[in-house]
DNA sequence: TGAATAGTGTCTCTAAGACAATATAGC
DNA sequence: GCTATATTGTCTTAGAGACACTATTCA
């Protein structure tokens, strides 16, 4: 039928948000864009939707960091869809906006052009990218108040007192030790690993967790969350 | 630039999970489709985006309600995004969903062809609409655990008794009386109005209230929810 | 043994749910 | 007064945070 000849007007991309954990700050991968409109800036990654190869939206957002980033299975969630006539110089367009997570220590090499900067302190972003960011910010923290997404940020094995720090970083506030001990053994979702955690401390060493197999690709929530907003 | 005519075929659509409670049920308006594909199918109100007119895509799901549903200016908010090459026969597409609230007292003669189904009896649904009716529904419970949402179900005046059978309604369970109460009154999005609810009761009459301004269009919301599950 | 951090026991305090008393209408 | 529902008071209980004690390692 005409419907495509009819609306074929619309721009439908993806913009990916890659958030993770460097120097206790929570940071955003911006890469320097190499095409117009705004080329020489810092944008997120992002891209076109391809019809003849995306399965979906977010395969189309997996593919952008794959392509753009070099990163390869990272924690991948739809945020929210960004539109309108004025976002994009090129014309009315569509952005799915999805985030990311990453633990520092599986980033790959840095691309030229790629920077990470601090969701606090974010240069001038083109397109609608600064709000993008600041939900999908919002939207971390408002998840981590109450669910396991910030294992996310950590490596395959980590020990509690680590774990902790990184919900501390990302909700921005100390978290009570024993009430998170107590959520995390409540949300079920970590196995303890026999070898221990030695590094230089001159103290107890901690045990090692890792996330269960079934908790891989699924969040664990729980009814009320840890400090209930500042 | 050649983007335009190297990416043009994604359509892109906007659907509408308009929910209202009739019967103490929770249900869903769905219109009789005139057009292919799946005319003559029972489907939610959806259309393509019009870049030329629409301010963003929830102006276009504004104007979706607007035409085809007769529903003026309901409660309105972005649900996600649905894409993929075989939800829509079409072609590869794109659907930004959302879901809006509507009082029972405020909806429109019906349409031909139009009609309601509680959510929990759904007839069958072409594209992927029933997926996207149970990710409205499980949404607006989500957020009726812990926001002002379900006062859009109301009308302009209400009980607190009746706001609370709209919260149990919602909700599929039976709310605490005094925790509701203390809820509400915490939220601090309603104001009591002089006339009373005189009603055919032979007992005491229920004080009226009504939405304060500031919060006419945004919601309000607590730490902890009301029956925090099950 | 002392320092440092890991892990746990327990008390306190907040807030949700249960229960029931009181209030006010029509009859 | 009697019935029915609205509204409020207060007790109980679950769970989050504070505090501090014990555990374990290395120097």
């Amino acid at each position: 039928m005409a419907a495509k000849a009819e609306h074929p007007n619309v721009l439908c991309t993806v913009d990916v948000v890659l958030l993770t954990l460097r120097d206790d700050a929570l940071q955003v991968l911006l890469l320097r864009r190499t095409a117009e409109p705004f080329a020489g800036a810092l944008a997120l990654p992002g891209g076109y939707v391809h019809a003849q190869s995306d399965h979906d939206a977010s395969d189309a957002a997996a593919r952008v960091l794959r392509d753009k980033a070099g990163v390869e299975s990272p924690y991948l969630e739809q945020l929210a869809t960004f539109s309108g006539p004025a976002r994009d110089p090129r014309g009315w367009s569509v952005s799915i906006a999805h985030f990311a997570l990453l633990p520092e220590s599986l980033l790959p090499p840095l691309h030229e052009g790629a920077v990470w900067k601090p969701v606090e302190r974010l240069p001038a972003l083109p397109f609608d990218h600064r709000q993008i960011v600041q939900e999908a910010v919002e939207r971390v923290r408002a998840k981590s108040q109450y669910s396991s997404l910030p294992v996310h940020l950590c490596g395959e094995r980590f020990t509690l007192p680590q774990l902790q720090a990184v919900y501390e970083a990302v909700l921005g506030e100390p978290v009570n030790k024993v009430s998170f001990r107590r959520k995390i053994d409540e949300l079920g979702m970590l196995e303890p690993i026999e070898g221990e955690f030695t590094a230089g401390g001159a103290h107890r060493p901690a045990q090692l967790y890792r996330l269960r197999k079934a908790f891989r690709h699924v969040l664990s929530t729980s009814g009320r969350g840890l400090n209930s907003g500042a």
